[in-house]
DNA sequence: CGACTGATGTCAGCCACAGACATCAACCTA
DNA sequence: TAGGTTGATGTCTGTGGCTGACATCAGTCG
């Protein structure tokens, strides 16, 4: 017979999320959660930072897929190819079953300036490790962080879209679309009927 | 005779600032800041949300400049256009002048994750802002958000390049160059000698 | 002259979070 | 198999961020 139950970790995210959900985030003490799962406020912070990292514990893995799309894109691709396959390998951690979850999740994180912060934080801890990986790739500053970045703001509007209510188009799939609209950003001359 | 002298808010951000650099960040309890210019801790909160925006009051100002500089464009600027002229306009709120002082804050910023949170936040609220600016000039989705965040992305990688140590140019020079590497980065095959 | 205003002080309290130490089942080792 | 070790947890206690309620008092205005 085992002393406590495992999985403390998930089970606390679990609770966590559902207690936002209803009660609100501010509304809900360390020791709500807690409580919820049989352990005690202690407990908690042992297993996360701080009370907003409970929601985004184990975003590596996700950090992990893009950087492997950085490295699985071919030597002689140009920044902006390389992103491409980054999105896409980091897009395809996000299977259409994960939607709802993650839609539950991100109404929480919409509803709380504070837990904006903690992801704008990430998303941008994200782009700083892909502009690393892209210098070590020979790219030269400042195209890395541009790149980097822009992998970011890409990866991010196809995201929100493919949460939307009623959105049914797998998250590659927005995101190559959304790609498009940044390479035309630059050369909307060439698609425009007008001459300057 | 006036009760308590005028000014209390600047007052808290000179002495934060001051304390933030030397003990640093978390060593500092807003007590400490209020203390030291005569208030007390009820005071401190009074003026500022919670301890890190002492160091972030007054950025509507800037956020107001970059977005004249989208207003400023003509009306049948290309959405890069915009962002260029709001970029610059943007760039004039930082004359050489506030070097030192903006490199004495950033270097306190970069020490302590809370407060580079606070910084991603309040850039996000900018490039958010910036785009619906941008939306308001007849630019659809989400060539709007691409285009408000890529300024962002801009200014912040001009502004970092400003504050290095032996870095001359103006905040406008540097960012106009960056500007230009945005425009390369999505046609390389024109600037490069490869074709593919 | 008295009501009013606005910035401040005082007091009391909640909660996020951390250090120090105890507990106890599972495991390991002689 | 006795006894030490480990690792996740609980208990206790304290600090500091932050807030609501109320008092104070200089200057202002009617």
């Amino acid at each position: 017979m085992m002393r406590w139950e495992p999985g403390a970790r998930e089970r606390l995210q679990a609770a966590a999320l559902e207690l936002f959900a209803t009660r609100g985030f501010e509304q809900t003490t360390a020791t709500d959660v807690a409580q919820a799962v049989g352990l005690t406020e202690r407990t908690f912070f042992r297993h996360f930072r701080d009370k907003r990292e409970v929601l985004f514990y184990g975003q590596d893995l996700f950090v992990e897929a893009f950087l492997n799309g950085v490295d699985a894109a071919p030597p002689d691709a140009s920044p902006l190819e390389v992103i491409a396959s980054a999105v896409h390998s980091a897009a395809s951690f996000f299977p259409d079953e994960r939607r709802p979850y993650s839609r539950m999740r991100q109404s929480v994180i919409e509803k709380n300036p504070a837990l904006q912060e903690r992801e704008q934080h990430k998303s941008a801890g994200l782009a700083t490790t892909a502009a690393e990986a892209l210098r070590s790739r020979g790219i030269t500053e400042p195209a890395a962080t541009l790149a980097a970045e822009s992998g970011a703001t890409v990866f991010g509007i196809a995201f929100a879209q493919w949460i939307r209510e009623g959105e049914e188009r797998s998250l590659a799939t927005i995101a190559a679309d959304v790609l498009r609209e940044l390479q035309h950003l630059t050369t909307p001359a060439a698609a425009s009927n007008k001459l300057r």
